[in-house]
DNA sequence: CCCTGATTCGC
DNA sequence: GCGAATCAGG
């Protein structure tokens, strides 16, 4: 693969968009995070301003022979004043032709304390329904060593099930490790991906 | 362990 | 110019 402009500009696009450099990578294909972050510095864009980004320490230092200072002016408009938009989540899908269609079981909404108006109307919590008895017993014990994420800590591999009232603090995601290609972890799957067929009318 | 970006350097 | 290997940190 080549970076043609498309791609450079994709590439730029999602990096001033905050993206990681392997989400870049992934978007592109064709491509590792080495790559991406080694365009990204060719094409002088390193640094975001903000920074949900880690490790950011720029001191190699380990090799004692001292380069006589770059001459760099480093004309840098210093764009983005504050382009956070403060909606937490959201990879920020504009017109996004593959958003994801990951099958979320319900609510993934943990924004703020409490979104829904403590009223009754809560968000059917996945786990509850009638579903086979192995599954959930298999879910409720391992969410009892559920490793208890927060939205920010998920992650491709991390278990997205949530767990808990989102309207309480006592809500936080699954967060073990996923099953291979799958949003959740073994336990979790197994209650979440159900055929048509015993899903339909249990009880009820 | 997972992840992040930064740098180096042979190609 | 490119990007794997490596480094450094969370």
């Amino acid at each position: 693969m080549s970076w043609t402009e498309e791609r450079v500009e994709l590439l730029k696009k999602m990096w001033g968009e905050g993206q990681s450099a392997s989400q870049i990578a992934k978007e592109l294909g064709g491509v590792t995070r080495n790559a991406v972050i080694g365009k990204v510095h060719r094409l002088g864009l390193s640094n975001r301003s903000g920074g949900g980004g880690t490790t950011a320490k720029a001191a190699p230092a380990k090799d004692a022979d001292a380069k006589p200072a770059a001459p760099k002016p480093a004309k840098k408009p210093a764009p983005e004043p504050t382009p956070e938009p403060a909606t937490a989540a959201e990879p920020a899908a504009k017109s996004e032709p593959k958003p994801e269609p990951a099958p979320r079981p319900s609510n993934v909404t943990p924004l703020r304390k409490a979104i829904v108006p403590a009223g009754q109307p809560l968000p059917p919590q996945p786990s509850a329904n009638e579903i086979s008895p192995e599954a959930l017993a298999k879910q409720s014990e391992v969410e009892r060593h559920a490793k208890r994420l927060t939205l920010m800590e998920l992650t491709e591999r991390t278990c997205k099930w949530p767990i808990g009232d989102p309207a309480t603090e006592d809500f936080y995601f699954c967060g073990l490790p996923v099953q291979q290609g799958k949003p959740y972890c073994e336990a979790h799957v197994g209650v979440a991906f159900q055929p048509m067929s015993s899903r339909r009318d249990r009880k009820r």
